[in-house]
DNA sequence: TTTATTGATTGATAGATTTTATGAAACAAT
DNA sequence: ATTGTTTCATAAAATCTATCAATCAATAAA
């Protein structure tokens, strides 16, 4: 049995009439006329199978019925108007939660601006970040785990979706009392002459880079290896050597001391861009988060 | 925000719709068309104010949202039909609850039989029965402590209705080897011969026994009083004397040993019947059992 | 008795829901 | 590409349904 006849109007009406104790105010506080309040009632005994209150004209009772309908009817308004709230919330940005994934260079250095941004408009939303490596990245946003995801462009996948925030151009790191400093902008063959110092083996970073020197001619033979940029940076500051850092990792560098410097004649760099999934549709939550994000972010030079 | 425009309907297409993955096997489930379905839904999300699904022609996917409130929606939709069905149960008795009141004459000699005849025909409905002393029953009937009380005429209340059932008429009780036994009826005068046994004073029975001696004359000189009719037969029947009790009790002064005859000439007797609460509705439960009394005991003559 | 109050009934109507018929988009197969 | 198929959206007409205004009936109070 399904009572698809059964509205929530009528039971709406129940509660009223039986908190009130009369069909005339139940009516003015449902903004309804008395009559159709009669016939909901009525509908709604004929459903159930029974009188749910005696109606003459003075005297109101509910019946045993109706008595015990009541509060489970009062329960069922108010879960249904909680539910239904709670979704409109959600759609309103009221509430809500959610999950994305940035690599730790953008999560360090560009990511607070625009996450304050988001917190300023939609204050009740609560934001989980995953700053990861950038494969990591890929692979919560893939699985779901993140709805949003920012990473280089990890190349074509056939479930996701990159959007291009803007060109993360790498630059050139230096000691502060580094001869090259002097200058505004220094030269792929400059580097080349001085010790170099990069990321160890399996990283997308060092890996660029030895390709590029490749691509101009110049020998890739790094005089010091690191595994977190940070060191890298201190090393440099430290007069060890020479590297090329992503412009995004610029403000850590000079935190460590270091001085960066564009390059000359010569550009490496990569698409910093969000990601998502294809065919899954994004929370409110999200969208307004793409929608910020792009706004802060694309066109935010960061190249010098 | 009271959402009065969203509908039972729209929330059990969302559901169908959601489960099967498709508007038109779900169209087919409600039997409804598939247009239906998709203003159903699309009235659905204007009220919530955002999309919980996303329908191209082919990809199908919840959003985030109408992933969230899926498993919500369930749940009120099963504890929506849960609650109406518990209310129709009620209503066609194939559930609830009933509590009567009966003095313990009556419940331990009469009442069992209609007990048993409401269960053949209402097996899922407990009843709960406090037999107590008839002003007890009284009292607990106006308070709605029992929908049903069975006892003798309480006088007019304002605030009750007594239904006749039968008259229960006294009769005389002596033991088995009293010479009166030999005859079929006793008049009152004989038995205004012997010792006389009786309730103790704050008794209705015993008031009643003593008018009605008035009445015809006869002295009203109790040789023994006991608090209890049983001790009253244990005592007749141990040859200590004679007494009048109501026939109702015949048979518990049977099995104590003692031997009934009905009065000559002259009727004590009282009114059976059942109590109701004027102004207040039965269940059906209750309605349903006052039907089976009225048939089972009614012109039950309950004088030899 | 008369009067006032309260809920039920009635018939007309506005509004919502549904259906039929059709359109548009996505995919699959040729 | 083109065609066919599947799937959902849209439009207009038909059908319901809920609602209201007006009125009635029953009860209690004066």
């Amino acid at each position: 049995m399904h009572f698809s006849n059964v509205t929530l109007k009528q039971v709406r009406a129940f509660v009223a009439i039986a908190r009130s104790r009369s069909f005339a105010e139940a009516a003015a506080q449902l903004h309804l006329s008395q009559p159709a309040l009669s016939s909901a009632i009525k509908n709604l005994e004929q459903a159930l199978g029974g009188q749910l209150l005696t109606r003459t004209t003075r005297a109101f009772a509910l019946t045993p019925e109706g008595e015990s309908f009541l509060p489970a009817a009062q329960r069922l308004l108010t879960e249904w108007d909680d539910t239904l709230e709670d979704v409109h919330n959600r759609f309103a940005l009221r509430t809500g939660r959610i999950t994305i994934a940035a690599m730790p260079s953008f999560a360090a250095n560009l990511l607070p601006e625009g996450l304050a941004a988001y917190k300023r408009e939609h204050s009740n939303v609560r934001v989980a970040l995953h700053d990861v490596i950038a494969e990591e990245v890929v692979r919560l946003v893939r699985s779901g785990r993140a709805e949003i995801g920012i990473s280089f462009y990890p190349g074509e996948h056939e479930d996701l979706l990159f959007t291009p925030l803007f060109e993360d151009h790498f630059v050139a790191v230096m000691a502060k009392d580094h001869h090259l400093s002097t200058q505004q902008e220094v030269s792929l063959s400059d580097l080349a002459g001085e010790d170099l110092i990069t990321l160890q083996a399996p990283s997308q970073v060092r890996g660029l880079i030895a390709d590029f020197f490749q691509q101009y001619g110049l020998a890739f033979t790094p005089a010091f290896e690191a595994h977190q940029l940070v060191t890298v940076g201190r090393m440099v500051s430290n007069g060890l050597g020479v590297s090329l850092v992503p412009a995004l990792s610029e403000q850590q560098m000079r935190e460590v001391g270091a001085c960066c410097r564009p390059l000359k004649d010569a550009d490496l760099s990569r698409q910093v861009g969000l990601l998502t999934r294809k065919r899954y549709p994004l929370s409110a939550a999200a969208k307004a988060m793409l929608e910020i994000f792009l706004t802060t972010f694309v066109e935010t030079s960061v190249s010098g």
